[in-house]
DNA sequence: TTTTACACTTAACACTGTTAAGTATCGGAG
DNA sequence: CTCCGATACTTAACAGTGTTAAGTGTAAAA
């Protein structure tokens, strides 16, 4: 009889239920306004319940957090058909920044507090494949770069232009985040300022007598590969 | 007769021996961790007595963020005296980097996490005195370069141009601070991975047929004001 | 019909920041 | 010396948190 794969099916229901309530929770209020028994309520069960489908709080939003950096995993998967490697990490920019704005408290809980010891079996992505790990992609991206001889000859450290990279764009992201509401800070519009962080940091890393940095996004690269 | 000085003067003894041992927890543990509780066993009082010096938790912690920041702001007011915008600029930058990664719990507080519509009244550091508010410091830098006509002429907005550096500076130390402990980063030394996020910021916004940023650190230029 | 497995709830624990109400101390006034 | 009132502090509590041990009801299996 099929009772138990009913009985699975409704958990999974339930399951998806939970998490519904979450994430409308969490993008509404933030992580630490958001209560166990706030989400219970939600969907009309006892908090308790939610322990028997996500260990504890944190595990309710890491399963948010993977589902949505998946899908930015997947816009990523798009931008590595990218052929050049310096619009590549253009591309890459926008998209993380973009998908930081979208999901403010997933980015904020993954980027912005700090993990204790924190078990990565829990997580469901995939460290260091490019295809689901930023800091790999961008990684992966600079070593390109740097053996097409893109890059000034002093930066021949992929790592380190990494981290670079990720600083910058991360730092406007956050700031942003975190500062936005500041009356003493005169924000500029999101689109023209996030352009001109990456332009910054990618003239300042690639070498002067390259072609110009602007010439690749328009039509006289070959853009996408074959 | 001195009974109200000695009363005043043993007021301001307790508030420092509540900020003393709340600066050891916040540092040892992080904000979240230290509880009001444990503040008051420090000190051997009960944890009401904190709320006669102080409104809140956050009271406290804000109280030693002042004057911590204050520290960098008399740091800032020495590096004021450099003339080259850009070299004050880079300076300024090691400086904020430094500090931060002193106070993480401090930065944390100011600059990770954001704040609700915040009363500013209650925080000592007076926003756009370029002596006490690092990003005031940062744009009088930027305008200053850009009137020298240092920079590339398509930064011609200074807010902008503040906006960049400070986020690839806030980016590299938020991203340090959280993300020191993962595996799957390979972290460079602090030290030249802080110069080179400066260096590349400089000279993405640097013309470039400027004297080389480099040259203005050593001494073919004059460094502090007579 | 009884047993057993399971999903779920109730009630509680050990915390948190914060506050209303009570107490002890001590200088000054009568 | 006695009483008053201000002041500094404590006790006990409130309303909330994440989390869990123990109890309940239901439905399939024996």
């Amino acid at each position: 009889m099929g009772t138990v794969e009913r009985r699975e099916r409704e958990k999974v229901e339930l399951r998806k239920k939970i998490l519904d309530a979450a994430r409308a929770l969490f993008v509404e209020v933030g992580y630490e306004a958001v209560t166990m028994r706030k989400i219970a309520q939600a969907i009309e069960y006892s908090p308790t319940a939610i322990y028997l489908h996500f260990r504890d709080k944190k595990a309710v939003m890491q399963a948010l957090c993977d589902a949505d950096f998946l899908k930015l995993a997947k816009r990523f998967r798009k931008i590595a058909e990218v052929v050049d490697p310096i619009e590549r990490l253009r591309q890459a920019g926008y998209a993380y920044a973009e998908f930081a704005l979208r999901h403010p408290n997933h980015y904020r809980l993954m980027f912005m507090t700090p993990h204790p010891p924190h078990p990565p079996e829990d997580s469901a992505i995939e460290h260091g494949n490019r295809d689901q790990d930023a800091y790999a992609f961008v990684l992966w991206t600079v070593e390109e770069a740097i053996a097409l001889g893109r890059l000034r000859p002093e930066f021949d450290d992929a790592q380190l232009v990494a981290q670079i990279v990720w600083s910058a764009v991360h730092g406007w992201v956050s700031l942003r985040m975190t500062k936005c509401n500041e009356p003493w800070v005169d924000w500029r519009p999101q689109r023209k300022s996030i352009e001109a962080v990456i332009q910054v940091t990618i003239s300042g890393i690639l070498r002067t007598d390259a072609t110009p940095v602007v010439a690749w996004t328009t039509s006289n690269a070959p853009v996408r590969r074959a």
